[in-house]
DNA sequence: GTGGTCTAGACCACG
DNA sequence: GTGGTCTAGACCACT
């Protein structure tokens, strides 16, 4: 189930995205699973039926789903589209903001570490089980 | 050196605000020291002042500096404004982004340790130099 | 300037990307040119702000531009984003996609093999010039 | 044999059409030769019996088969309907969409030519073999 | 003034 | 019923 909120910094559909994304993650919708219906999640989170679909977009570009015409979206085995330059980079990029989130809460290198293991462990756990 | 990345996600000002506080943190800004101020800051990042004024506000607002009128905006030592709660909720929502955002470049959990690992060292070793 | 039709087989966002496209090719939009804004341009082709909104955000994930915030978006250097493997699948795709629309107009493999090499030599013409 | 690509740009109807074309055109449906029904083309491949049937309404308007009432569809000799004008612009048409989809993907001419000759080699293989 | 996001509501192509 | 496109009009963040 997809949480939205308000308040929070980023916009509704790139919530949206993270959410199925996560999902997608932790196995809940498995490779060939349908994603929920436009139509259907736009009123289950009572947010605009565009609103949904451009996460949706956001989601095919990202070659994480696909789309069957007149059937919905489907999520794909992830295709290793990018090269390792721009992979590395994103990486990069990512866990720049990780640190830069976190400087100024005063946590040492550790406590960092141990949450960011801590939580692939969770996940690899959702997903094999 | 604060460095402005046109391509960047992040607004102007959000860079400058992350540029001082990194400053801060790895101690080319002491407590104590004079943030440049806003005019010069801007001609030598050939930016708007209003965009410089807007970073230093924020800064003003998260308590990292305090403003001495008729002489500009001075590091203070951080007090502890957040509750370990959310402290806690913020690592871990930092922590799950980064996840978020590497998932589907199909990076392995080791590969992702090894990056904010090497990031975090690279930070220490700023601070000490 | 961009010629919107309106009985082509393209969406109109999609005529919008390409117009933009090959006026990067063609050299009238160097690399580090401003594009038109999405209000100006709306009027210009009397279509809506959200499609001319919608080709953009395209050329965005495209990595043909960038955008700086509150000043428009911006032609850039394009990056190799994509591995070998999926720029190799996307020239096949768009030359199987040139075949099956000439097929059936009974052109010979000269004729064909004729105009894609005068075109391309055109653009190069346009380009150096 | 035809095959459906569900992560395919073209709509499954699209591709039927394309792929009893190709067969016309390398000769495995030589003219007067039968096309399978439309409940045994949509059993073999699994899509649905409309889309098989849109598919055969495309290819009756195209002049590439003919139906005998109580019969079925039969390939019929081509007429070439369009005029040279209408040709010209047409295989115009198409090398353009191909330039403009291989932009930003940096290739060089040579690179995009040999793509070319080598597929319709390839074709004129299947055509003779 | 610039792009980015969101809503409401309509229409189309596909299966 | 499914996604995809388009319009009209509003509001926000950034410079």
């Amino acid at each position: 189930m997809i949480q939205i909120v308000t308040g929070d910094a980023r916009p509704i559909f790139k919530q949206i995205v993270d959410g199925i994304r996560m999902q997608v993650i932790t196995g809940k919708l498995p490779v060939g699973s349908k994603l929920p219906s436009v139509r259907g999640l736009s009123m289950q989170l009572t947010v605009n039926t565009n609103t949904v679909a451009k996460a949706y977009t956001e989601l095919l570009s990202h070659g994480l789903v696909e789309s069957r015409k007149g059937l919905g979206l489907f999520v794909i085995k992830p295709k290793q589209i990018l090269n390792e330059q721009e992979r590395e980079d994103r990486l990069e990029t990512a866990v720049d903001t990780l640190i830069n989130e976190t400087i100024g809460l005063d946590f040492n290198n550790d406590e960092i570490m141990h949450m960011v293991q801590s939580k692939l462990v969770q996940l690899y756990d959702k997903k094999t089980k």
